[in-house]
DNA sequence: TTGATCCTTCTCCCTCTATT
DNA sequence: AATAGAGGGAGAAGGATCAA
């Protein structure tokens, strides 16, 4: 029953591009009295219904609306196709359905400015590399210019840091009016809407990145990354690869007590309620009770 | 210089699926 | 349609290292 009732449900939703291509099909095999069957004596009878779920919703006078009109017939139009017509319309909508999401998606996602902030040897490159790059390789000209950055008068030093100055400036100041144009609930709902894009884009190749905002909420830190950040910062890993120490700290962290252990989960429930607060203040709304999926499903 | 990666555990939060 | 659980990806911390 539910492989019938999907594709219904998807045509149905798909709207004008379904209706187009069913119409066509419908139209030709079809005549338009489809609602009449024809006796042996010439004479027509009022047909059965079709299937259930065809009825026509009405609105409130009574009335068939030319919305739920159009659906109902696209509906009774899809039931007579094949079931390969009937796959085809069910593989165009959810298509369909699949980038209008991406294109919701994408206008929630935000467009920043780019906040490029360049150093001194970027901006040499940048002015000095396209003249010298005709011909030669690129490599070749990263050498000579680096040879001559090294060299570089103190005049054409204080130039260079007052034109990094400047364009960093300018590109911080656009990208912060842009930023506090944007409330930090739109700008969450961005990064939302972004992370979801990363996931359904991976393989084009779209990147969307986090939009960075200081006024958004940390996540609240687990028991893990608190005990993780005090041994970071105690000094002993000094100079160990982040890799080889997490797996130390994580040996440490499972040998923990009991009691040494609830001192860092006391932390983690403080920083929850430190994030619950500033959730509210900062968003405007209270933070989603995620505890609720670790009850018990209702009894069926 | 920037950004990605490494590597761990835990939590958040989204998507998908099942159920009512 | 609404709701809830399962599953899974991302991000939270740290600094060294590598590629571009």
């Amino acid at each position: 029953m539910l492989a019938l009732r999907l594709p219904l449900r998807l045509a149905a939703r798909a709207g004008p591009s379904n209706a187009r291509l069913a119409t066509p099909v419908v139209a030709s095999s079809l005549s338009a009295s489809r609602s009449y069957r024809t006796k042996a004596d010439g004479s027509t009878t009022p047909r059965k219904k079709e299937a259930a779920g065809t009825t026509v919703p009405k609105n409130k006078a009574g009335l068939i609306s030319k919305t739920a009109a159009k659906e109902a017939a696209a509906k009774k139009a899809y039931k007579l196709l094949s079931p390969e017509e009937q796959a085809a319309i069910s593989e165009q909508a959810k298509e369909a359905k699949a980038k209008e999401q991406i294109k919701l998606l994408k206008a929630k996602a935000l467009s920043p400015p780019k906040n490029r902030q360049l150093t001194n040897w970027a901006i040499y490159v940048r002015e000095n590399a396209k003249d010298r790059a005709q011909g030669s390789p690129v490599t070749t000209v990263i050498k000579q210019l680096a040879e001559e950055f090294k060299n570089l008068s103190t005049r054409e030093k204080e130039h260079l840091n007052h034109q990094v100055n400047e364009a960093n400036a300018k590109s911080l100041r656009e990208y912060e009016e842009w930023l506090h144009g944007h409330t930090p609930a739109e700008i969450l709902a961005a990064n939302n809407a972004r992370l979801q894009l990363r996931n359904k884009l991976a393989d084009t190749g779209n990147k969307y990145m986090p939009i960075k905002d200081d006024r958004l909420v940390k996540r609240a830190r687990g028991s893990w990354i608190i005990f993780h950040s005090e041994r970071f910062s105690s000094g002993d890993f000094r100079g160990i690869k982040a890799g080889d120490a997490a797996k130390d700290i994580a040996v440490e962290f499972n040998a923990l007590s009991a009691s040494e252990r609830k001192k860092y989960e006391d932390l983690a429930a403080k920083d929850l309620e430190r994030y619950a607060r500033e959730y509210r203040e900062i968003y405007g709304v209270e933070k989603p009770d995620w505890s609720k999926k670790t009850k018990s499903a209702p009894s069926t």
